[in-house]
DNA sequence: GCCGGGTTGTTGAAATATCAACACGGTTGA
DNA sequence: TCAACCGTGTTGATATTTCAACAACCCGGC
């Protein structure tokens, strides 16, 4: 039992919510409402936190007078599953594919000094990681 | 207008159906059930593929006695989305980090035969995108 | 002390998604 | 030809999601 954590079991908001919470680390209800598309009122939004820790997927903690909200899953552990479902949905599985788009889309904003320092990255990646 | 196709306005099933799509090029109603996580009837994904028709999202051909349907956009241009969606969302917007990741991930299982064919890959890669 | 703003706990309604049933039409093969 | 099968079109029920309202509470400033 590998412990998948299916993405494709969450509703449109609690993904939208889980999305903002691995971008920001953490947020408050005021914070989630304030990124969220067509933003709901401060209830719906809790509505949605609640039911997202019954399934413990965020957990709380106090902050002063309010609650600070987090993901359970750390995020590099988290994308570490959504990118092999992008992998294996987009690319054929390929994860190679993958770079070279990602490689690509970067293209666009990068400067010589970018491309240098993602070289560099790439060659210190592979040899730490056999 | 940068015509967002916005990935969290799809509702669950109708997200588990574009991977499908997405991952087969194509497929019929049946290969679609087969392919679903707790497979309902044929009529509900009959039900789910009618709306993201009319969403313009998929569009169907029809082969022999049946429909082939497909994603309206092509994968490569949804690739792209998804990935920047991946890169803001868990990598604070840096491509490289996403690209670590993925190596790291993929060395796991690449022989060296593999990695010189990466390394290949992302040189012609980044030639070609300036 | 006491009021006001802001936050949570809880409940239930409205909107949407999900699903199944059934009627109809076309294709196939005997 | 024609009957059985397979797929579609359509409709409506069920389940879930999404949302808002309201009461209670806490903390601050006056």
């Amino acid at each position: 039992m590998t412990e998948e954590t299916e993405p494709s079991t969450l509703s449109r908001r609690e993904r939208q919510v889980m999305d903002i919470l691995h971008r920001r680390a953490e947020a408050t209800v005021a914070e989630i409402m304030a990124e969220l598309p067509d933003p709901p009122t401060y209830s719906a939004v809790r509505s949605v936190l609640r039911i997202l820790g019954k399934k413990d997927l965020i957990r709380y903690k106090e902050a002063g007078p309010r609650y600070v909200y987090y993901p359970t899953q750390d995020t590099a552990k988290a994308s570490d599953e959504v990118l092999a479902h992008v992998v294996r949905t987009y690319f054929a599985g390929s994860p190679e594919q993958a770079v070279t788009a990602l490689l690509r889309m970067s293209d666009v904003d990068m400067e010589d000094a970018d491309v240098a320092r993602l070289r560099e990255t790439i060659r210190r990646a592979r040899q730490s990681g056999r």
